[in-house]
DNA sequence: GTCTATAGGATGATAGAC
DNA sequence: GTCTATCATCCTATAGAC
């Protein structure tokens, strides 16, 4: 198999882990089982587990911000902005580990590393909604609030509590409206 | 000392290194020289490492549901009802570490443990949003998306950009107004 | 390009002294 | 009630074979 592939591969694997178990939690262990290669290799091609883990971080905000961008681009009713965003954050929910990993880094503000690229990501999809989508800072801080609940939901598996729980139910359904959930 | 002042000494500590390093990035030695004690006087007491930050998160949960509800006995205004919460969980900050607990705790809901409680801590809140504060979904799914997002800038350390990065002191102004901050 | 073997260090937990 | 000493395990990273 050709170098990038295998790059891709353990990139993707990562990703489900690190947002299943978070960066300190995540093993490159767990993570070279998940890809199906030899622990050393994960270490051979990234360097170090921190720098696999910040590159997990950016193929994220750099997803989000591309897909933020395309629907700002292609979205042609300014009232339908919003909603249209939502739909597409929920959406990236199917890939599994994307928002969580972000959701990880996003409270390890306190890393040298971590906390840089966790603040410039976020601040760059703040900026995004304010200048791209023409969002005022209200409208800006209640989008994000609303994708910081999403990824909180994702976060606890509240989904598991879906059939068990009515208030579960009913929070799920307010909160992130007709998808697949995650 | 007496056994119960130590245990508090040491459920500070825990919080403050938990909140700051997430469950697994923190150790039961960092917690032991935060408190002032050797590190296995903290297992001695605790039990084990998981034991101490369920302890932790349940008192989190403790302490931000009873305050909540000392907030709607007291407010007899019931429109500036949500305003009076806002500001409570942004008075709770001050108590550094607490709510990040929460946080780290809310992303790991694939822990059979700390997943289980995560979840019925954040399901109680939003009862007693619904049903105590008289929210209907809407308003409790809108609060509790701000709480989310005062988390996450907390867990970001955004308020280090505060003075580098218009952008952060706009975005830190409107999701947490006045306060000091953390 | 990918693996096996393993070094080196950290960590959670136990045993036992005081 | 609290500590020192220490074990056993796990984990990241390196060395080197194929």
């Amino acid at each position: 198999m050709r170098s990038g592939d295998r790059r891709e591969l353990i990139l993707t694997a990562a990703t489900f882990v690190f947002g299943d178990l978070g960066y300190s939690g995540a093993t490159t262990d767990r993570i070279a089982k998940a890809a199906g290669v030899s622990q050393p290799y994960v270490v051979r091609i990234f360097g170090t587990k921190e720098k696999l883990f910040l590159e997990v971080l950016q193929h994220a905000l750099d997803t989000l911000l591309g897909r933020f961008r395309e629907v700002i681009a292609e979205c042609t009713d300014r009232a339908a902005l919003p909603g249209e965003l939502r739909r597409a954050y929920v959406d990236l929910l199917t890939d599994r580990g994307m928002l969580l990993c972000l959701m990880h880094a996003f409270v390890l503000g306190g890393d040298p590393e971590i906390g840089r690229v966790a603040r410039a990501g976020f601040l760059e999809v703040y900026r995004v909604l304010r200048d791209d989508a023409g969002f005022d800072p209200g409208q800006a801080g209640e989008f994000l609030s609303g994708c910081m609940l999403i990824n909180t939901l994702a976060g606890l598996h509240m989904t598991e509590e879906l059939d068990t729980n009515p208030l579960a139910n009913e929070l799920l359904t307010t909160a992130m409206p007709r998808t697949k959930g995650a």
